[in-house]
Parts: structure tokens; sequence; C-alpha cells
DNA sequence: CACACTTATTGTCACACTGTCAATAACCTT
DNA sequence: AAGGTTATTGACAGTGTGACAATAAGTGTG
């Protein structure tokens, strides 16, 4: 927009500094929070689980890099999942081998499948996220750190906005999206509550009709809703998160 | 921690990017919600109105350049206020001369003193951000946007934590803080309800006893006030925000 | 000093929202 | 048709909230 020529920086008067981005992507698998990992083939850390990530390209913007690295590591396009910008970081010693800042992002995909360990020389798993909190697994670089501040956000986002849904499919039943929510927060919802909370929300409305939601039908089938227009609406909290850990019934 | 060699990267590898910091200070001044600008004196956008900021050091973390910042600019030191990182905003046109990502910072600081104009050859003021916000005001390369971030950031982070007290001194009155509530959500406030909530707030404590604090002192003196261990505590909000305008009395 | 005025603080009250738990509905399996 | 399972709706007590009234404790004035 500004008219005159501009004197040109000349790269060399700054110090080397390389930027990537790094993902945390959750998904809901056999009823546990999960996020992608990846096994580093080189050093440093090699052999180590790491979150996916990768530099960001000389043209791309910072949200084009995210879902870019979204679409190589998963297949996932950008309109399938929900896809938010954390925060950057950047200790000077955070990768040995030079500067590097990284500008986290984390993601809420549906149901994303198991990667199959044929593929590339690369492993890839889901890791429930237990795994990592617990210090089971230790992640390479600060991704352990990066990790605990993309769940913070994921679980506190989920009290106050629809964002949940999108872990389910574009219809999903209110169990559904419950136990997305007790998966999350792990502990145990009432169903009467969620229900009466989701219902009272603006955030979803009722599906016209719909396929039965498939799996093993016992008990009395549910309706099917979807998320009304865009998911940052406020509205009242679905449910209360207590502790990380708290438990309300059983 | 890795033991083994690593192959250094070589710079002329990657793209040259600089990154820097940009900062969002708020500050209470005139019951009015204000935030440091700075004019340009150069291109581009020379002479125009931008967050302060500045390139990250080689071996500087983030957090401690944004510290700096806040030092040079203010004067103000990382004890005094309260600074966090708002997000990093990357688009490859953002700055005409070369590839800039920033980190965009925000800060909330105690009764900030109008710059002086005679220091430096920049001018510098606190401006309402009413200024910035119906656009009688346009700043510089993406900060408009940023500013609309680090707003939303900051009027929301009120509402579920203590940081409105962080414009105060460590002692302040109920209404000190009521009326930061007011400056910064541009509304009113039932004087009422809002000590009621405070009161109830673990987040705050009243002080043992302490000076008076000073001003026109007109009606009953009210008692001193700090905040109680960090202020990242819950607890329920202080008061709602109804709509970003919305008056409750008047 | 009593009075008017101002701000702080405490109470009241109706109403909305929440969690607990019970009751009904609608389907599947046997 | 009976029993089991999940969905959905209700009933109820307890708690938090907004609106607003009442009281407290200063200042400044005739």
């Amino acid at each position: 927009m500004p008219g005159p020529p501009l004197p040109a920086y000349n790269p060399r008067d700054y110090p080397p500094v390389a930027v990537t981005v790094d993902m945390a992507v959750f998904t809901i698998h056999d009823d546990t929070l999960r996020v992608l990992l990846v096994e580093r083939g080189e050093e440093p850390f090699k052999g180590a689980w790491a979150l996916p990530g990768g530099f960001v390209r000389p043209d791309e913007d910072l949200n084009a890099a995210a879902a870019r690295e979204l679409r190589e590591e998963t297949g996932v396009t950008e309109e399938d999942a929900y896809l938010e910008q954390l925060r950057s970081y950047g200790s000077p010693q955070r990768d040995p081998r030079m500067r590097v800042i990284t500008v986290a992002y984390w993601a809420a995909c549906p149901n994303l499948a198991p990667p199959t360990g044929g593929g590339d020389a690369a492993r890839a798993d889901l890791v429930p996220v237990s795994k990592v909190e617990d210090l089971s697994i230790d992640l390479a670089f600060d991704h352990t750190e990066i990790l605990g501040d993309a769940l913070e956000r994921l679980r506190s986002k989920m009290e106050y906005t629809a964002v949940g849904a999108r872990f389910c499919r574009p219809r999903f039943t209110i169990s559904e999206l419950r136990r997305v929510y007790e998966a999350a927060w792990n502990t145990t919802l009432d169903p009467g509550n969620f229900q009466r909370n989701v219902r009272r929300s603006s955030s979803f409305k009722k599906a016209r009709s719909g396929d039965p939601p498939r799996g093993h039908r016992v008990g009395r089938p549910a309706s099917l809703w979807s998320i009304r227009g865009e998911l940052s609406s406020p509205g009242r909290p679905l449910a209360t998160r207590r502790g990380p850990r708290a438990k309300n019934r059983g």
C-alpha cells in the first residue's frame, strides 16, 4: 500500500532464524482423547515421539502452513477439522541445531483413523494424551510443554464453545457429543443434564431427519443434531469442568 | 541433552525470516482504557501510529524480548505488569520489506504515565482504544488486527480471572477495580453486586489496614484489597460482560 | 453542630440455572 | 410379552444473579 520505494533489508543483518509450525492434532478414538505423534527419524531426539510439524514456506501464511501440515499428516482437509493457533515457542535452546521459533497449532478432527504403519518410513500413531500427561511418554524438544498447553486450551475452549462437536461427524447424537466431553475431560457427565444443556444451547440444532447412527443398536434410538452456524458462539457451558479428573457419578 | 554431534543447519538453506515482538500495552487513564502507541519514523507507514515492538535478539527468549520492549518503552518492569503472549502473525505481505513474523504480546500496566513528548525523536502516546476500534485511527501494518485480538483477549480474560486488578496498584479499593472493569468493557456495573462478587471470590483478600486511598476524598472511605496468590485462579466472574457496549444502569 | 451530599457496604427478593434423581419412551434380544 | 438398554423428559431443592432498597461513614456547608 505505501508508495515510496523501500530500502530492502539485508537478510544477513539479522541472525538466522527458522520458523516452523508444530501441530497437536486431537481426535477421539475408543472413547479416548488422542493426539497424533510421529517418530523422529534423525537427530536430535532420533527415535523419540514428537508433534508433527515442518518449516513455514517462504510465501506461506502461518495458517496455510498449519493446514498443509494437517493435510500432509492426516489427509484431513481444513474443512473437516477445527484448526486454531495456540501460541509460539522460541526458547533459544529449544532446538540444538539453530534458533528455531515454532508456531504451535492444535486441531480437532472427527474420528481420525489410526495411521497404518505401512506407508512412510516415519512411524506415526494416535497416542492417548494420558500417556503424555502422566509422563509415560517423553516428547522431543519442548513438545511436552506444547501439548500440555494445547490440552489446556482444548479443554477450556470446550467449556464455553461448541468446539467439542468438531470431534463428531456433521450429524451426531447428543450422547456421542457427551462421550466426547467425557473423554476429553476424563470425567462422567449426567446424561439428562447434558441433554438439557445441548437442547437449550443456541449452538446446536436438531437435524431434520437423517440416517440412523450406525453402531451397536441398543436402547432407544437417538435423534441427530448438528452445529448451528459458527461455533464461536458463547452460550452457556454444556457442562462444567470440575477438576481435570473429577467424577460426577459412578 | 542429546549426545551425538549434530549436523549444523546452514542458515542459507532457509529463507530469510525476521522475528519481531509487538506489544499492546494497556493501561487505564482518566477512566479510559488506553493503549501505548508510537509514531513511525520511517517507511513503510512513516508517520502512522503503530504498536511498539522490535526484533528478537539472537539469544533472547520470546518472553524476555517482550519484557525488554515493555521496559524500554515504558520503564515498567515485568514485576509490575501482567504480560502474556497473544499469538503470532505471519502473513507473507504484512511487512513490504521482507518476511517478518511477529509474536504479539499484551500487557496490563497500573496507571501508566502518559509519555512526555520531549524525550525521543519518536513520539509516543496513550491512546484510548476506542479511537482504534472505531477506526478513527488506522494503525501501521496489521496492527489494527493485532490490537483487536489483544482487546478481545483482555476483555474475555477479565471475565474469568483477576487480571483486571493488574491495572490497579498493589492495594486497591473495590470501586477502583470496578471502574477498571467499567472502562475496559465500556459498561456500567452495579456497585453492590460487584462488591459481593469480589468479596466472595477467592482471588482477593482484604488488606490488613493500609494508607487511605488518596484522591478526592468524598463519601465513605473504602477498605483496601489485594490479589491473593497468582491471578490465574478461575472462580466465578466478578461480573458478566453483556455486549461490548451494553449498559446496565444509567 | 445539624444538614445535604457522596460513596461504600449490607440486605432483600424474585427468578434463572444446576445438580440429583426419578419416570417414561422406544428400541433390541430372548 | 418380558427384560435390558439408551434416550428424553420431569420434579425438586439449593445456589447464584440482577435489580434495587437501606444503612454506614465520610466531606463540605450554613
